[in-house]
DNA sequence: AGTGGTCCTGCAAAGGTTTGCAGTGAAGTA
DNA sequence: TACTTCACTGCAAACCTTTGCAGGACCACT
C-alpha cells in the first residue's frame, strides 16, 4: 500500500538508484531526469522510508532528548527550542521525562541509544562516571551539568547566584538562606559554591536549608524553617520553590520583601506574573536546547560506513566544547532592603512600600525589571 | 561494533532466528535454550535494531505527539502523561510543535507519517475536512475536537463554560464578557456555544471579545477593551489570557474580583499561584493524554502483513471511539458578587473584600477551592 | 582514428530483523 | 513396528534504501 522507491522508479522509467540519488545526491543525476523524477514522487505522494534508510547509513535523524520533568515550567520552552532546531536541520525529537529518578535516565539512554544519533541529556541527577560510561554507547550532549571530556551545555548559574547574593548584601541582609534544589543536581552544588564564597566575601552567613524537590509544594515546606531560621533573605534554587515559598510565608503572615526578600533562578514566565513579581536570576533556557542540538548534530558529521568506523567512534573524540550561557539578574519586587528594626515578622501591617511601585526604594536604584548584574563567559 | 542478533546467535549457537523468536515470540523457543540465548544477549548488551524491526513489521513502536505551542503551559502535563503512558507499552513519543500554525500541523503529519505508528493531533487549528484527509494517511487521534469518524478526546468544556456562566450569573452579573481564543480552536466554538446558550437562559447578555492568541499578552491586551465594554464579568479561553487579563486590568486601576470577575479555563498549575487565585474550568489534561495514546494503540491491534493488508487498513475502520472527559468549575479568588452600584470603575480604594480571604462572600457558599458543578458524559 | 575524460545510469550487495516453510528428532498412538 | 503428532530449530526471502563499481554515451583533443 505504502508508496516506495520502486513505485517511482516504474513510473518515471529509471532504476530506483537513479531515484535514491535524486533525493540523496542531486547533482549526480541530470538535470531532466530530476525533474521527471521529482515530478512522479510528488504526484505519487512518495516520502523515503528513514527506517530503511537508517538501516544502511547507520543515522536515523532522530534526537533523544531527556528532561527531568516536563511538568516543570523551566524545560518546555527549552523543549520547544531544541525541537524546533532539530526539525531546521531534518531531524526529529524523541521526548522522554524521567521524573527526576536517576535510575530512569539510565534506562532510557539504553531504550533510546539504538535509535537516535545523539541524546541531549537535560540537567542529569545520575552521577559524572556514568554519564561518561553511557557517552561511549551514544553521543551525548549533556545540559546544565559539566562533565569534563564531554559537550556541555551549561548556564552560568554560579555567576547568577553571586549576583543575587551581592544584590542582598547590597540590600543590607546578613542573614541569608538558601533553600537547596535536588541531591545529584550539578546546578545546585554550583549554587552552593558560589552563593557561599559571594556571602562570605559580603560579611554575611548563609545557612543552607535543603535538599528539597525542586518544585512549589518543595518551597512551601520550608515556609515555617525559613520563619524560624531568622534570616531575612532567601535564595531558592530554582522559581518555583521561591514561588511556593513565598506562599508558604504569606500563609505564615511574612510578608516578602518586607519581612523577607526572596530571589529565585530561572526566570520562568511564572515569575513575571505572581504578586510580588519575583526577582530572579534569568536562565537561557531556549539558547541552552538550540546550542545543544547544534553541539550534537556537529559532532560526528559523517555517517558512519559500512566498515568499522572504529577510528571515528573510539579514536579522536570531536570537539568536546563545552558552552557556558550568560546569566542575568531579573531585579523585580521580591526584594528589598532590610528593615533596620530586627525581625518585624508579627508586622502583617508594615506600612512600609507594597510590592506594587514601592515608592522610594531606598536603595541603590533598580528599576525593576532592569537588569542589574550579568555575567558573559564563553 | 553494536553488537546485533548475529553476535548474540554466534555466541549461544543458535541461528538467529532462534534468538529472534526468543525476543519476539518466547513461548516457541524451548526454555534451555531461551535463558541460554537471554544471558548471552544480556551479557553482550543486545538491543535489537528498531529500525529493522520497523523495516520488516511495518510498526515502528512510535507515535508522533503534535503540539500547537509547548510552552503554553497547559501542554506539558498532557505530554507527560501521554509520554509515559507510551512508555509503559515499549513505544516512543517525538514531539513536536507547530507555533500555532496549521500549515505546520499538515506538514508535520506528513513528515512523521512513515515513521509512525500513528499520531496524536492535540488541539488541532486545521479544518476538520483535512484531518479526515490526514487520517488516511496514518492513524490519528484527534485530542480537543470533535471529527466525525475518527477517534477524539474531548474535555467537556462545553459543560464547564456553562457552569462558569451560571456561577457569574448567580453572583449577579448580567453583562458578561467571552474573551475569545485562536480561530480554528474547537474548544473556542464549543465554549462560544454554550456560554451563548447559559447566557441566555440566565437572562444575562454575552459579548464576545476576539479572536484572540491564547496567551498572556493577548489577554492583557484587551483590558482596556473590556474596561470600555462595561462588562461586570469575563469568561476568558483559557487560564493564561484569564491572567494577562488581571495583569492588564490591574495597571488600569481595575481591581479583581472587586470590579471585574474574571474566569479561566484549563486550571493550569500557574492558575493557583496568582493573586486573586483564579476560578477557572479544571480540565483533566493528563487523562486526556493517557486516554489518546491507548485509544491509538489499540485501534490497528495486528501488525500489517506482508502482503496487503488492505481489508484492514480501509475496509473496517475500527472503533471510533469518541471519548468525552468531564471537567469541574473551581471557584476561587477572581470571581464575586457585581456591585449595586453601578460600575465602580474609578474605585482603585474600593474597601470591598479583598482578594484574600473575604471575611463575608454575601453569595452562595462557595469554599475557595471546593468543586461547585461538575459535568461527566462518557 | 584513437585516447582519455566526463556525465549519467544501472547493477547488486548490504544493513538487521522477522517469519513462512520445511526439516529434525522424540514422543505418543494404533 | 509404523504412523502421526508435537516441539523445536534452521533456512532463506523479504522489508526499503544507499552506494561502490562498472559500463555506456558522448565530447574534445591529439
Amino acid at each position: 500500500m505504502p508508496v516506495t522507491i520502486r513505485d517511482v522508479a516504474r513510473a518515471s522509467g529509471v532504476h530506483i538508484s537513479t531515484v535514491s540519488r535524486t533525493f540523496s545526491a542531486p547533482h549526480l543525476v541530470n538535470p531532466e531526469t530530476r525533474v521527471r523524477v521529482l515530478a512522479c514522487a510528488e504526484d505519487l505522494g512518495y516520502r523515503p522510508n528513514r527506517a530503511a534508510r537508517a538501516l544502511i547509513t547507520g543515522r536515523t535523524h532522530n534526537i533523544g532528548l531527556i528532561i527531568a520533568d516536563i511538568a516543570n515550567p523551566f524545560f518546555p520552552p527549552l523543549i520547544k527550542a531544541a525541537e524546533s532546531q532539530a526539525r531546521s536541520r531534518d531531524y526529529h525529537v524523541f521526548v522522554a521525562d524521567t521524573n527526576e529518578d536517576p535510575s530512569a535516565e539510565e534506562e532510557l539512554v539504553h531504550a533510546l541509544a539504538k535509535q537516535v544519533d545523539g541524546v541531549l541529556l537535560c540537567s542529569p541527577r545520575m552521577s559524572n562516571s556514568l554519564i561518561e560510561q553511557l557517552s561511549r554507547e551514544v553521543p551525548l550532549v549533556v545540559i546544565n551539568r559539566q562533565v569534563a571530556g564531554l559537550p556541555c551545555v551549561m548556564m552560568d548559574v554560579g555567576q547568577g547566584a553571586r549576583s543575587a547574593v551581592e544584590h542582598l548584601v547590597g540590600l543590607g541582609h546578613r542573614r541569608i538562606g538558601l533553600l537547596g534544589g535536588p541531591r545529584g543536581s550539578w546546578t545546585n552544588r554550583e549554587i552552593r559554591r558560589t552563593a557561599g564564597a559571594a556571602a562570605r566575601s559580603g560579611g554575611a552567613e548563609l545557612t543552607l536549608i535543603g535538599p528539597n524537590p525542586p518544585t512549589v509544594a518543595g518551597g512551601g515546606a520550608q515556609a515555617e524553617h525559613v520563619r524560624r531560621s531568622g534570616v531575612t533573605a532567601v535564595l531558592a534554587y530554582n522559581d518555583l520553590m521561591a514561588i511556593g515559598l513565598i506562599e508558604g510565608l504569606d500563609a505564615l503572615g511574612v510578608r516578602v520583601p518586607q519581612d523577607v526578600s526572596v530571589v529565585g533562578i530561572d526566570d520562568i514566565a511564572l515569575s513575571r506574573l505572581t504578586r510580588p513579581k519575583l526577582t530572579t536570576v534569568a536562565t537561557p533556557t531556549g539558547a541552552a536546547g538550540r546550542s545543544a542540538v547544534d553541539m550534537l548534530l556537529q559532532q560526528d558529521p559523517e555517517a558512519p560506513r559500512r566498515g568499522n568506523g572504529r577510528s571515528t567512534a573510539t579514536g579522536d573524540r570531536r570537539t568536546t566544547a563545552q558552552l557556558m550561557l550568560q546569566t542575568e539578574l531579573v531585579i523585580r519586587d521580591s526584594t528589598g532592603p532590610v528593615l533596620r528594626s530586627g525581625r518585624p515578622r508579627t508586622g502583617a501591617a508594615t506600612d512600609g512600600p507594597g510590592p506594587h511601585g514601592p515608592a522610594d526604594p531606598g536603595y541603590p536604584a533598580a528599576t525593576p525589571g532592569e537588569v542589574v548584574a550579568s555575567s558573559a563567559k564563553e
